[in-house]
DNA sequence: CGAAAAACTTGATCGCAATCACATACATTT
DNA sequence: AAATGTATGTGATTGCGATCAAGTTTTTCG
């Protein structure tokens, strides 16, 4: 039996504490020690997991689907910050001295969530110390994602930038099959847009230029078929 | 005397320790314990303390003077993404599972350093595990800002920037005179071009600007005179 | 399966900021 | 204080990507 918060067999919230580096140097009986402090929660596409300003305590950890995380300017544009999926958490900054989200979180398919309140959680850090270290490093290396994709907006032309967006999303929800690498975008056309910074329609030029020139294929609005990976990772370079 | 590592009375490095939140749950004591551990380093202004791409071990605080944190694209050209000034720490991640600096880090002044190394800071961290929460607050704070900054360079114009880079380092490095608001400047023009991502000309530009509608006044290349902070504030907002 | 809604594509035009080119001011050194 | 190198200011021009405006496809839902 898995260790689970909701002591069932066949619980589809098994992968939970398992999926998560954070808890991943606690051994069997400590995670049956974590486990009953788990509350789950379950959303629909497009359902709204906390909204920026809003007060929250909660650390949320994604069990299933993938959500993003977005600022809303006044005049209503919204910049996406980042697309997290399983084994990815949020929600952390309300534990450690803020009270107010920094974003909003929304659903981009049917989402599984697991989550600790803030009390348990610094329990939990007290008597596992280990954990903060993993959390650092999750912090670290999302910070260093963070420093690429400034970067990226600062001295990259758009090109660039989508390419470099269609490799990402590619590591994370690409498969291979035999013509080439299926992408299964979790963002639109406009939140693609919105998490690079640039025209709705400027995203379907562009991809309508990666197509003519033969380096991908859109299948849907849903799915991209990867023709020419390494032709797409040169677009991403630096050629500009 | 206060706690410092070099053991000399008037030491220059005495706020070292006392400087930084990371450190601030410890007791006297306990400082005396860290104290030894310290490394100092100096360095002139232009001075590289570490290069991108480059090993490292040193977790690096500034104690006097403030350093630029830059990725440079193959085709030269350079972004900012931080500028750090007393207080606060990098080098972090070459202690948490990356080897490699993500950033080159040079001094933008005359810059006095205190750090430790890799070994060192681990020991810390088992012995006094307060110290991780500190630095889980100080990373999210961090990153609470670059969200900031993402969201500028998404969805705002260059005047926006420019003047929420100046309320920024007003709140930094600003100082109230008679006639408004004082900033010394951390970085030169090009300096602020690179870490707003556009063009040094259009810094100028933008300044000049701000200059004929009475809101600033430049005072030589390293200060600005900020007059009416009311109409930055408003500039910054999200007009257009 | 079909209709309505939502998402996307494509074209035309506009405008902001990049770039290029050069003049000027500043700072650093001796 | 003069001289040299570096940083900054300003004008002219260009071009990329935003915006506006329809049309078209995909998706959703009854």
């Amino acid at each position: 039996m898995t260790v689970c918060g909701c002591g069932d067999e066949g619980c589809p919230h098994k992968l939970c504490l398992h999926r998560v580096p954070m808890f991943a140097s606690l051994d069997r009986e400590d995670l049956l020690h974590i486990a009953p402090l788990i509350r789950h929660g379950e959303y629909q596409k497009g359902e709204t997991l906390f909204v920026e300003e809003n007060e929250s305590d909660a650390l949320i950890i994604v069990n299933r689907g993938s959500v993003k995380a977005s600022k809303t300017a006044p005049d209503g544009r919204e910049q996406i910050l980042y697309v997290f999926s399983e084994g990815d958490f949020f929600g952390e900054r309300n534990l450690f001295g803020r009270r107010t989200a920094a974003y909003t979180v929304q659903a981009l398919e049917p989402v599984r969530t697991c989550s600790f309140t803030k009390d348990d959680f610094h329990g939990l850090l007290r008597a596992h110390p280990d954990i903060a270290v993993k959390i650092i490093e999750a912090l670290e290396e999302r910070m260093a994602r963070m420093e690429d994709t400034l970067q990226s907006m600062g001295v990259r032309n758009v090109d660039n930038r989508i390419s470099a967006l269609l490799l990402d999303f590619a590591g994370k929800y690409g498969s291979a099959v035999p013509e080439g690498l299926l992408i299964r975008l979790p963002l639109s056309r406009e939140g693609m847009a919105n998490y690079l910074g640039i025209a709705r329609e400027t995203v379907s030029r562009k991809l309508g230029q990666l197509e003519s020139e033969g380096i991908l294929r859109p299948l849907g609005n849903k799915s991209i078929l990867v023709l020419d990976r390494d032709a797409l990772a040169l677009t991403a370079g630096m050629s500009s």
